[in-house]
DNA sequence: GCAAGGTC
């Protein structure tokens, strides 16, 4: 008996097929490169032994399209909303592959990630198991459940399957269709009037895309933001005390306030005293705890700030590292790794290092930490960390260096103590006025010693007080400040904000982050050192425009649209509402917004003209 | 030429 296997990505077949085989199993090639194919025997507990094929895809294998009555220019774009959609075969060896080794097969075991996506690539592999063999049926395919590489969770995975869940299927068909009719009919309309105007050259193009939108949307509204700032006056009390020949500045627990006369009265009242008291005096341990373990968007955000490396540079160049086998597959929202797993395992293997070697060896030698559990689990892969050392140096790629070095800094962060200090903030009573000052002594900096991309670090102290100490204020003044405009978006913040809405995945958020750039409607901007994202004066137009439409309680630029339809794709999976009907209602929504946007073309059109014409 | 989601 043949039982045919199939991973998502070549990398799991490989390392699933070296798990179950205990190391023997022969190798075929297939007609795409990536993709192998391997033989050999396995012993299934319900089954006895069987011949198994291990081989994958390289993710979907199948896409959405028109028929040909419904390509572009062949039909208004509205009609897309109701028009049949037919599934194309997108990657035909991949699915040959699977359909010539189904023939001889009496079982599909299916072993695509354990995410929505990845149940539903399960099925596109189900079906071309079954162009090749109409013998296995959808109630004949096992469904293996595992989360990460670990020997004994992949044997267990391999005698426990379960059935393919149809309800995630249903979710994701449904989210393709929403995607693939939302953005093909709006893209044609935007494309095709902006063209007429002569906003766009002829050969452009105007993308709308359901988080296209959104993304720009968070650019504009920061940048109207900016410049629409203006600056608002405030007063607060500022109080300085000298002693033992040391000045010690004390903040208002008030904060601020706008109305100059309210705290001009507070201050009058504390004028009426010379001296203050302390009140409080408060010595406390505090910890800076370390790092949690590395998702994707983490590792983006991170690489942003430290090293000004966009999302997409971050991201390729740890999936060379992972090519390579230097890292965990980097495509991860897991921030937690399995408790089976063997830290110190990994720790040795950096122990040879010039630069963390010696920090990995005091980790060895004094029992490294268990690290934190975060609170996301994508049941998919764990925290990205390093799984075979390399001297940076061997590495040609700069931005390779720069995220494998951190990736290994991370994990030995994760793996270390939390850094330690005392902190003693002294409460300081001025007539009716309170104060606070504080200062910070770090004792151990434990991670920090290794996590070098961040400062904790020991501030400048307090002088000996006591409570009921009367203190002389060497300085009581009011002081005049003023507002300052938030700063334009760094990539940074709009990777959290994309990240905080749901507006794309870990693996997508950066592409569309590109995508939008190469539509010209964003660009980076650099301002001193720093490097801002601005939207361009067509960007700014496409959302001023859809924002001037009247729309029922909707807007196609902000979130909430995807929200909802993350909503209701979860309430699927839940088994609380049906594929169709959550399309019904979805599909609705949009076919108004496209009935009140095709109508109001003239109006985007002009609002672009007037924009753009601005800005030249 | 159109989307977003996988992966290489």
């Amino acid at each position: 008996m043949k039982i045919l296997c199939v991973a998502e990505k070549p990398s799991i077949a490989r390392e699933v097929s070296r798990i179950l085989s205990g190391g023997r199993f022969t190798t075929r090639n297939s007609r795409n490169k990536f993709i192998k194919n391997y033989d050999f025997t396995y012993n299934f507990t319900s089954l006895g032994i069987c011949d198994v094929t291990m081989t994958s895809v390289v993710g979907h294998i199948t896409n959405m399209d028109f028929p040909p009555a419904y390509q572009w220019g062949r039909c208004v774009p509205g009609r897309l909303f109701d028009v049949e959609v037919i599934e194309k075969v997108t990657k035909q060896d991949v699915f040959d592959n699977i359909s010539n080794e189904a023939r001889t097969a009496s079982r599909l075991m299916i072993w695509t990630d354990c995410d929505r996506e990845g149940e539903f690539i399960g099925f596109e592999i189900y079906k071309a198991a079954f162009k090749g063999n109409s013998a296995i049926q959808v109630g004949d395919i096992w469904r293996s459940q595992f989360s990460h590489l670990e020997r004994s969770h992949i044997i267990d995975a391999a005698s426990h399957p379960r059935s393919l869940d149809m309800n995630s299927v249903n979710a994701v068909a449904c989210r393709m269709e929403i995607d693939f009719r939302v953005g093909t009919s709006f893209t044609r309309l935007l494309t095709d009037c902006l063209k007429q105007n002569r906003i766009i050259e002829k050969g452009g193009l105007a993308s709308y895309g359901t988080c296209q939108f959104p993304t720009l949307g968070f650019v504009v509204d920061r940048y109207k933001r900016v410049k629409s700032f203006i600056p608002e006056k405030f007063w607060y009390i500022a109080v300085d005390i000298r002693k033992q020949n040391q000045k010690s500045s004390f903040a208002w627990t008030k904060g601020r306030f706008f109305d100059r006369m309210f705290v001009t009265q507070l201050y009058q009242d504390c004028l009426q005293t010379e001296e203050g008291t302390i009140t409080n005096v408060e010595s406390k341990r505090t910890t800076n705890w370390r790092p949690l373990p590395l998702t994707t968007v983490e590792l983006q955000k991170d690489c942003a700030r430290f090293f000004r490396m966009s999302a997409k540079a971050a991201l390729d160049a740890a999936e060379r590292l992972y090519n390579k086998g230097f890292l965990s597959y980097p495509r991860t929202e897991t921030d937690s790794f399995p408790a089976t797993m063997d830290f110190a395992g990994v720790i040795a293997k950096q122990t040879g290092d010039g630069r963390w070697g010696a920090y990995a060896n005091s980790l060895m030698a004094n029992g490294h930490e268990m690290p934190r559990n975060g609170s996301h689990d994508d049941k998919a892969h764990p925290a990205i960390h390093p799984v075979n050392y390399v001297a940076i140096d061997s590495l040609t790629s700069a931005d390779e260096k720069k995220v494998y070095e951190y990736v290994v800094r991370r994990f030995l962060a994760c793996c270390s103590k939390d850094a330690v200090g005392h902190q003693t903030t002294a409460t300081l009573q001025w007539g009716n006025e309170t104060f606070t000052a504080s200062g910070l002594i770090v004792t151990e900096k434990n991670y920090l010693e290794i996590y070098t991309y961040k400062k904790w670090e020991t501030t400048k102290q307090l002088p000996p007080l006591e409570e009921g100490e009367k203190v002389r204020i060497s300085s009581g003044q009011m002081k005049e400040g003023e507002t300052s405009p938030p700063n334009h978006m760094t990539e940074t913040e709009l990777i959290a904000l994309m990240d905080a809405n749901g507006i794309g995945t870990d693996a997508t958020i950066a592409e569309h982050i590109e995508k939008i750039m190469q539509r010209d409607y964003i660009v980076k901007h650099k301002q001193g050192g720093k490097e801002y994202i601005v939207p361009t004066p067509l960007g700014m137009g496409l959302i001023e425009g859809f924002d001037q439409m009247e729309f029922d309680n909707i807007s196609l630029s902000k979130p909430f649209l995807r929200k909802l339809l993350e909503n209701s794709l979860q309430k699927i999976v839940d088994g609380e509402r049906t594929k169709a009907d959550v399309l019904e209602e979805v599909k609705q929504i949009y076919r108004q917004a496209y009935g009140v946007s095709s109508q109001k073309m003239t109006l985007l059109a002009s609002v672009c003209r007037q924009i753009i014409a601005q800005n030249s």
